[in-house]
RNA sequence: UGAGUUGACGAGACAAUCGCUGCUUUAUCGUUGUACCGCUUAUUUUUAAUAAGCGGUAAACAGAUAGAGGGGAGGAAAGUCCGGGCUCCAAUGAACAGGGUGCCAGGUAACGCCUGGGGGGCGCGAGCCCACGACAAGUGCAGCAGAGAGAAGACCGCCGAUGGUUACUUUUUCGAAAGUUUCACAGGUAAGGCUGAAAGGGUGCGGUAAGAGCGCACCGGAUUGCUGGUAACAGUAAUUGCAGGGUAAACUCCACCCGGAGCAAGACCAAAUAGGGUUUCAUGACUAUGUUAACGCAAGUUUUCAUAGUAUAAGCGUGGUUCGCGUGGAAACCGGGUAGGUUGCUUGAGCUAUAGAGCGAUUUAUAGCCUAGACGAAUGAUUGUCACUCUUCCUUGGAAGAGAUACAAAACCCGGCUUAUGCGUCAUCUCACCAA
């Protein structure tokens, strides 16, 4: 069933569910995001954003990379397994474009279908 | 037309598709408690009452799903620099300490804000800028330069009583005398030079050996009075030779203001685990005394029963005090409280319009309106069309191409300040040029 959906149910909420993906991740990255995956029990999968200050200064560009990562999230979530991801972010990102931004997301995506074929 | 000044407003628009988050409403679903009705069981106070369970109906509250409607970042949301509301803590008031403000008047919930006025500075002007009380209460500070930096100072210069000397001039009774020049020097001087950001009022005339508020006139200052003004202040008169520079975002003095912490404030619900308190229960344990039985030569060990004691234990360590060790189980209830959740949370010193008061900030009255409430943090993404600027072409409004689309995102709420900001629109006044 295809979903678009992006609610509540799909979101990492507390840091006891950070805590579960930061302990043993599988590591996807390319030259500005890095994403941390892990399996999980429920039958849906769960984003979570790590955008630190550290990386992006301003506060609009922070909200600018949070709505495009969730966008290609929302848009790719019924190809993916069931997984929690944690989605970080490398300094300059707040530089790239929304398409690039999109286009290396959509790499990540189709590596971590890939990985969990097999 | 150009160059400026001040003020106000806007912060790309529309459509489609896919999403996020509150609100309103409709439908469906299940759950919980409430009321009523019926049935069953139990108890007793037995034509009934109470409790528990099941079923039905009603309305309410919250939830889930689906549909519809409607709302969803800013002028600075920012910096967190002031002020206030609100919450908790503290509190009789006052003083001290500490901090802040600082021309006057008004506005305000309040302010370090705003308005009007005064003074000073800049600009041809419209206008803009200024922490703008007091250094004659006291203390302190000032590199270098310079003679001297505070009731100053004699380096150069100017003058010069007195004494000497050289030369010259004049007079001459030929002894000399006077003058000029020059040297030494008691001293005078604050005009000039020099130094400096700053040198103890300024200009002119008189005066003097040379000078000097030494005297005078004008300007400036101080004091006292008068006039105008609520006041800051301004004007004016008389008196006073002038009275000691700067610095208070130096200590300080004067006047006025200020309790502390903050929505991670505060309030409510409250899992698991651990721990606290109260009550009850059951039996067991321990101790003391007596006692029964068994074993044993005895000391004693094990054991039965009874009585008494046990939470500030008994007991042990050490004879006493102190101190330390030790102080079992189950159930129910109570209270605190972590994770988590709910609330605080958006109706407010609110916005708009009209009218009145006021130069204005602002304020009064009436009417209408409800305009984000997220919490690992929503308010978005994609595409298309049109707008904006520039260039080119035809030509005077079309086409093509290119470019730009800023600064920046609520986090309890308001009033300000400061800083960032591509651009567009409107109004205001000033200056310059041209035309009339």
């Amino acid at each position: 069933m295809v979903t678009y959906e992006f609610n509540r149910e799909s979101r990492l909420l507390t840091p006891g569910h950070f805590q579960a993906v930061f302990a043993k991740p599988l590591r996807f990255g390319s030259s500005h995001i890095t994403i941390l995956v892990t399996p999980n029990s429920d039958n849906n999968n769960r984003l979570g954003l790590a955008i630190a200050k550290k990386r992006v200064k301003l506060a609009v560009q922070r909200n600018r990379i949070k709505r495009q990562i969730r966008e290609s999230f929302r848009l790719n979530q019924h190809n993916l397994p069931f997984v929690d991801i944690v989605v970080m972010v490398k300094s300059g990102t707040d530089k790239l474009e929304n398409k690039e931004i999109n286009q290396q997301l959509e790499k990540i995506w189709r590596k971590i279908i890939q990985r969990h074929k097999k």
